[in-house]
DNA sequence: AGCGCCGCAATTGTATACAAACCTGTGCTG
DNA sequence: CAGCACAGGTTTGTATACAATTGCGGCGCT
């Protein structure tokens, strides 16, 4: 953890607040104080602010004019539109990687990477370990981006893969192993040898559709686990966020 | 003004401190500590790490690891690739705007600051005002923007024109009527006129690489500029803060 | 009864005091 | 003479007290 950082009483707010958060302990409208928050966590008013600062930056709490927070609210266009964005910054990325070459260095870590993922793929759908899924994911894509060189891409991709559900991997700890979601996972492999393949021969253009066609994919899996209603929001991180309008209103359990 | 919000000592360092920074006051390299700077603008040291923050985020400081801030050091590439992503998301925007479709009211406002930049670009070279010029080329920009409706892509839009030199209009203010930048205007806005055709048009692709180009433009404005020397750094804010590699090493004095 | 004004309570913004961590300079030791 | 260790000071991190502003509820007026 590069990120374990002095400061703890700022990291003890910021990790208990994303996790009241994700978990969806605080609901949605509500507006928090900072007094009750801070003697909740037992810490001061002054690093907790800057932990909600930070989670704003993060996209989990807004700012009212009134200068109260309160968690944020999503569409889910808003998610969509967050995931575009993700395949729009990975296609330019992708882009200008293949434009300046790649090393032998960077194009061994990645078919080994590509080697793993199939590997696991390989394995009987009951058996495939999402959680190594995930990482072998997030290292691929972290390793295709760096061959652009542009510290000033990379750290925006960053930002949008911190949002809520706009990152690579978002949903694939749902280990929902459907028929169709399996299926996804094999195009998206194939994907990912495209774009390094695309990159390799110097197919800019080739490489930024694909980078966006492979992130479209996750709107598949943000319908599907939008749709799974309650059991899927401790899953996925921050899908207790998005406001669901389009439920149909079935003698709706009024929380407390 | 809508963000005139109370906090006045916040606002107060925050304008300040860009003040001290763009105007080259602050020297890139060095760190600058909070207590100084707290009596010096005459305000606490709370709001002005509020306002520090808030200057990261805008990508005029940076932090240490060691917690300290620092004026922020950005080369001639980070300033080209945020142009570039400027480009990127308005392309973006514009092709949404395109696949959305264009409201009558929309189309007129835009034809009106069309006409208006037209007025502004007919007068004599001499007499071009350019601070009217810049106002217009955001109200345009932004109009195009709106049309796609996206709030997440706006917003993301916003925080890359916020940055140093990324901004549509952040050329603008050097006031440089040299035959080169006056034709260079006059390319940018037969630009915004096939963009907003193409939007009308539905051709969301034409659009996208329209945008794209369109900020290229400001490339050869970036080198105009830093190639101008110490002169152009009044005119331009932010164009201090890179740092200037052709410079031969002359006895750097090592700080103490 | 409805509307508007005033005052209180709650909440955020600011200031300052204190604690902890870091860097630095100096002196000791191998 | 070099390297390390310790101590002091400087700087950031945290806590708490105070000020200002906002929202709200009651009260009076129309």
């Amino acid at each position: 953890m590069a990120e374990t950082r002095k400061k703890k009483s700022f990291q003890a707010a910021l990790m208990g607040l994303r996790e009241k958060i994700l978990t969806g302990e605080l609901v949605k409208g509500d507006h928090l104080s900072e007094v009750l928050l801070a003697e909740d966590l037992g810490i001061s008013r002054t690093p907790l602010r800057e932990a909600m600062r930070e989670l704003i930056d993060q996209g989990l709490l807004e700012r009212l004019p009134n200068g109260r927070y309160q968690v944020c609210s999503l569409t889910r266009e808003d998610v969509r539109d967050f995931i575009a964005l993700r395949g729009l910054l990975e296609g330019s990325v992708f882009r200008l990687a293949a434009e300046k070459g790649i090393s032998p260095g960077q194009h061994r870590a990645c078919t080994e990477t590509l080697a793993a993922l199939d590997c696991v793929l390989g394995a009987s759908p009951s058996d495939i370990v999402f959680e190594r899924y995930m990482d072998l994911n997030e290292t691929l894509h972290a390793q295709l981006a760096e061959i652009c060189d542009s510290p000033v891409m990379l750290s925006e991709l960053a930002r949008i893969n911190s949002r809520p559900m706009a990152g690579p991997s978002a949903f694939l700890g749902g280990q929902a192993v459907s028929h169709e979601t399996l299926n996804s996972l094999h195009v998206a492999q194939d994907q990912h040898k495209s774009i390094l393949e695309a990159i390799c021969n110097r197919e800019g253009a080739r490489a930024e559709a694909l980078a966006r066609e492979h992130a479209r994919l996750a709107h598949r899996n943000l319908d599907f686990f939008l749709a799974a209603g309650q059991s899927a929001v401790t899953n996925i991180p921050g899908l207790s966020l998005v406001e669901r309008q389009p439920e149909q209103e079935t003698t709706k359990p009024k929380k407390s």
